[in-house]
RNA sequence: GGCCCCUUGGUCAAGCGGUCAAGACACCGCCCUUUCACGGCGGUAACAUGGGUUCGAGUCCCAUAGGGGUCACCA
């Protein structure tokens, strides 16, 4: 049997890191099998929430992570449309069958009404479930009131005896009380239907084999189950999926301002990097890999791999999956991805970029952290002498001075302003004065640069800062210290 | 509150009746080193609780507790 699986987003304008995540599963999963089809359906059945260019988003999030659909509104397939807006008169006819078969009917309480019953049930501490108030309703009374044009939405009818169960291939066995089941609106008020009927509708018609969504739709499964059955179709299997979680209280959700893909994109994390990580909140390969390229998840994925407890995203891991995966760019790649940031601070000040890239690369973990590293060598931030005192190098206060002075005359004599003679003039100059290289190293690199730690040592930052600009601070410092 | 699901270190997690309970991130220490980072070595740290079942339980069952989800004319 051929697999066919769908992601079903809404069109908000932003791919959250959850939905990316099923999307990435679900694909996987599709993958895994011979010929499987993974189908991309937008579902916009709420009117009043479209938002302009919103598909382009998901089209592009998708593609720029390597997760490429079969069939879709772009590329077409089979079953187009496949947009629900544009199958909008296809849902219609088949809450019409429900309504004639007793599986569904007409309802004409309006939202007022139904917000007083609810409060009413609440105030005596009732669960409150739709009543089936209209259910009741005569024949004639609902031509009647159909005829007069009042608005209506289509409900299910759920049975309120016995229990409804299903498998699910994370989850296992799940039953449910048929009592406890809602009689959920099919089509609403506008015509179009809601999520929930939709859903059904097209997962059928699209002929979709595994439903693969995040596990807070298993508590409504049975219901979906229902319309399967009451309008005799094969009901797909089923993967929930463990939620992603902020912390061990609140999933991870917008207003944290770092659920959406672009959100970490626009940090400098790598899509690569973004993408393995996220691959392994909720599965495991079952092995020790931690490293994986999308052709190598689709080898590796499996549902058994799949765990049901929710996962916490860890912002630590996930970083650490970026610098190793910076680490592992072209050195002209990181140039290019790091030069806007450079940019940022360093703009015009003549500073070696392919250099300051080659020192960065390795100790660059988000690109957004580049700026505040490298500022300093724009120009040189206030530092207290005391940064001068460093025990282990044998620098202090006392010494500071005449190494500082050495190092002037040293890196005078430097004809040609490389790193090697920078080096070489540095160091025969220290051993000739029968010094450490930390008393003089020490000094110099803090009178340089101002800061506790840089990326790349004393002949490092004086070869970017270059001559002019080297002495130009070690003549400050010095009379800093006077 | 009803219903559904979940529960191994701070985090992700292996484990699928018999292990001194893996590994990774983070953290700490040491080494390397002109700082930082990288790298190498080492360390701290876990089976939510209580009952069963069993020769034997993190692994099976039942409670309790905690957490999440869901109860919209949103998806």
């Amino acid at each position: 049997m051929q697999v066919r699986t769908r992601f079903a987003p809404s069109p908000t304008g932003f791919m959250h890191l959850g939905g990316l995540r099923t999307a990435l599963y679900c694909y996987l999963f599709t993958k895994k099998h011979e010929d499987g089809k993974f189908i991309l359906r937008i579902e916009d059945t709420d009117q009043e929430r479209l938002v302009e260019g919103a598909v382009e988003v998901i089209y592009d999030t998708l593609r720029g992570c390597g997760i490429h659909w079969d069939e879709g509104p772009d590329v077409g397939g089979p079953v187009a449309p496949y947009v629900q807006s544009e199958r909008k008169d296809s849902y219609l006819p088949y809450a019409k069958q429900l309504i004639d078969e007793g599986h569904a009917y007409y309802c004409f309480c309006t939202k007022e009404d139904l917000q007083q019953r609810r409060e009413a049930a609440e105030a005596q501490g009732l669960t409150w479930k739709y009543d089936k108030h209209c259910l009741h309703l005569s024949k004639e009374d609902i031509q009647q009131k159909l005829d007069s044009g009042i608005p209506y939405v289509v409900r299910q009818n759920t049975p309120v005896t016995g229990d409804s169960d299903f498998d699910d291939l994370v989850y296992g066995h799940i039953m449910a009380p048929n009592e406890t089941l809602d009689d959920m609106v099919l089509i609403k008020a506008d015509g179009m239907p809601t999520y929930n009927f939709a859903n059904v509708i097209d997962d059928h018609l699209m002929g979709i084999t595994h439903v693969i969504r995040g596990m807070e739709y298993l508590s409504s499964t049975p219901k979906y189950n229902l319309l399967y059955k009451a309008l005799g179709w094969d009901i797909p299997q089923y993967i929930h999926l463990p939620t992603v979680m902020r912390d061990s209280k609140h999933k991870l959700s917008k207003r944290d301002g770092d659920a959406y893909y672009s959100d970490f994109v626009k940090k400098g994390y790598l899509t690569e990097a973004l993408i393995n990580y996220l691959a392994l909140v909720g599965w495991n390969p079952g092995d020790e890999r931690e490293f994986f390229t999308m052709e190598e998840l689709q080898q590796a994925f499996s549902v058994e791999g799949l765990s049901k407890s929710p996962a916490i995203f860890d912002i630590n891991k996930l970083t650490w999956f970026n610098a190793e995966y910076i680490r592992k760019l072209d050195a002209d790649k990181y140039l290019e991805l790091a030069k806007p940031w450079f940019d940022s601070v360093l703009d015009g000040k003549g500073i070696d970029y392919t250099r300051l890239a080659q020192l960065m690369q390795g100790r660059t973990e988000v690109f957004n952290r580049i700026p505040e590293m490298v500022a300093f060598l724009g120009e040189r931030p206030a530092f207290d002498t005391s940064l001068y005192e460093n025990k282990k190098q044998k620098s202090s206060l006392e010494t500071t001075p005449d190494a500082l002075k050495l190092s002037i005359s040293l890196l005078d004599s430097v004809s040609d302003w490389t790193e090697e003679n920078i080096h070489k003039a540095l160091m025969e100059g220290i051993a000739a004065a029968g010094l450490k290289n930390g008393t003089v190293l020490w000094p110099l690199r803090i009178a340089l640069s101002g800061l506790l730690s840089t990326p790349g040592g004393a002949i490092e930052i004086a070869f970017l800062l270059g001559r002019e600009e080297s002495m130009r601070r070690l003549e400050s410092a010095l009379d800093q210290l006077a």
